[in-house]
DNA sequence: CCCTGATTCGC
DNA sequence: GCGAATCAGG
């Protein structure tokens, strides 16, 4: 197998999304994870927090890890998902929809510009639905990050993105919550709009993050991830 | 042991 | 550029 465009597309997407290198290796198949991980240093995608520290001692005078400046850990991890963990990850707001051409209908997918977070904007704050309120992620580690150019296509149907939003439709304005198990042929993604700020949308943030409560107030909840445990 | 990602190095 | 082998932490 060979490293095609589309392959290069789906690893970076899934790697964005923090799947492991694993997953990621048996969605595109035909590789091992070690291949997952050696490309995607290759095209220069970020470390992801790794269980091996860099460096313990300080033994050299100059290590000079220059590009270390990774994203901190995600604060917070869906509950259930047995593996995925998606990190929300602030990014720089996308260029302007492009309002060439001719669609001849307004999409409804971006109608609220959902004001990225940001040092000097007016701030924003995400409510959960556990009604905690939560510092953007901006605020706890102001990444800025460098923004790779976003592609946007003109329109996309909502019929699509409420049908199926592949791993190829995952973008930051989206609900990453998957639905199904990777490799499957339902395999989908939520696709509503999230709740800015999030990761998810306003509906699966109330399955991602739960509010802490008293003990006896507590419910056994779903511990239903995506399409329920894997079994194997 | 299992998992993870990082790194190395021969190809 | 690629990825198996290896390393090392959880």
């Amino acid at each position: 197998m060979s490293w095609t465009d589309e392959r290069i597309e789906t690893l970076r997407k899934m790697w964005d999304s923090g799947l492991t290198a694993t997953q990621i290796a048996e969605e595109l198949g035909g590789v091992s994870r070690n291949a997952v991980i050696g490309k995607a240093h290759r095209l220069g995608l970020a470390s992801r927090p790794s269980p091996v520290k860099p460096n313990s001692a300080e033994t050299k005078a100059a290590p000079a890890p220059a590009p270390a400046a990774a994203a901190p850990p995600p604060a917070l991890a869906p509950a259930a998902p047995t593996r995925v963990e998606v990190a929300p990850t602030p990014r720089p707001a996308p260029v302007a929809p492009p309002r060439e051409a001719a669609p001849v209908e307004r999409q409804e997918t971006v109608p609220a510009p959902a004001p990225t977070p940001r040092a000097d904007g007016p701030v924003l704050r995400s409510v959960g639905p556990g009604g905690f309120v939560r510092q953007n992620p901006g605020e706890q580690a102001p990444p800025a990050t460098p923004a790779p150019p976003r592609r946007l296509v003109p329109a996309k149907p909502s019929k699509e993105i409420e049908g199926k939003t592949s791993l190829l439709d995952l973008n930051d304005r989206i609900c990453k919550w998957p639905l199904g198990h990777p490799g499957e042929p339902d395999f989908h993604f939520c696709g509503d709009k999230v709740n800015p700020g999030f990761p998810y949308c306003v509906d699966h943030c109330g399955h991602a993050y739960q509010a802490q409560l008293p003990r006896r107030d507590r419910r056994p909840p779903p511990p239903l991830p995506y399409g329920g445990p894997r079994v194997r």
